[in-house]
DNA sequence: AGCTCATGGCGAG
DNA sequence: TCGCCCTGAGCTG
């Protein structure tokens, strides 16, 4: 379930469960095996996220050469966290790491290399600003929107433009500020811009503090409206994601969709007119 | 058992 | 724009 909320989350949760101790790296079942030998001996000092990127760093000795390894989930990779020694792997598990108490395991990943920092910089530097990084530069997104013929819809999944945003944050941001995903880039004004940034700000911190994504403002919760709780198997709240067809919930308009570059966005076209 | 779909992204054409 | 890579859940039959 990986927006960038997520890779954030699992930056502090590798630290907390293996950082500074002696631990084992394997790749029972992957293609990984080489990389994971090469961490033999390191200890994990610190991660990072950027974006939908996560990084492990690594050390052999507290002032000899990083490594990082290089995790991107893709549309299906996870990470099962255990306490206690590890058990025999389950399934195709791409990179174990483990002390006698604790253990990760990653499966499913687009990626996952052992990489230099100046491979690092690298991947970094082709990441727009992360609305969860304290680092991140709004404007250098907003130079790239407001010169774009694109619709903001694609530009807010465009990881150059800015990075961590996936379909569900792209589709509730727009809801919630009323903008139409059509519109061109280009035609947003800098408070539109600066709307949708501090939203996202907002919106994928509350992520990382709950683990899931929830949108839905206070006044519009089940209880609130005295409304039937939306199940859906992505756990959260949200006003259109994933709700083709259904009445919006402020206006009663079918929520709308379209399929572009492979992925489905939804919208209310009468909150968020043309 | 087999199909479809999913919160991503890359490279070919 | 399409096909492809990775995995798993939830259908259908």
């Amino acid at each position: 379930m990986p927006e960038g909320h997520t890779i954030h989350r699992l930056a502090t949760a590798y630290r907390e469960a293996l950082a500074d101790r002696p631990l084992r790296a394997s790749s029972p079942q992957g293609p990984f095996a080489a990389q994971a030998e090469a961490l033999a001996g390191a200890r994990l000092t610190e991660t990072d996220a950027t974006g939908k990127h996560l990084f492990l760093g690594f050390r052999r000795t507290p002032r000899g050469e990083q490594r990082w390894v290089h995790i991107h989930l893709g549309l299906y990779g996870k990470v099962a966290f255990g306490q206690g020694p590890a058990p025999a792997p389950v399934g195709a598990v791409r990179l174990r790491l483990e002390t006698p108490d604790a253990y990760a395991d990653l499966r499913g990943p687009n990626t996952c290399t052992l990489i230099t920092p100046a491979e690092k910089a690298a991947a970094e530097d082709r990441l727009g600003p992360d609305p969860l990084r304290a680092d991140a530069d709004p404007d250098r997104a907003w130079r790239a929107v407001s010169r774009s013929r694109t619709t903001v819809a694609a530009l807010l999944m465009d990881q150059g433009v800015l990075s961590g945003v996936g379909n569900v944050y792209r589709a509730e941001v727009l809801f919630r500020q009323g903008i139409n995903p059509h519109r061109p880039g280009r035609e947003l004004n800098h408070p539109e811009w600066q709307a949708i940034w501090t939203d996202l700000v907002a919106l994928m911190r509350e992520g990382v503090r709950l683990g899931r994504i929830d949108t839905v403002r206070p006044e519009h919760t089940p209880e609130a409206m005295n409304r039937p709780p939306r199940v859906d198997d992505h756990g959260g709240e949200v006003y259109v994601y994933r709700r083709a067809n259904q009445p919006c919930l402020l206006c009663g308009t079918p929520v709308a969709t379209e399929t572009h570059a492979a992925r489905n966005f939804f919208w209310c076209p009468t909150c968020q007119p043309a």
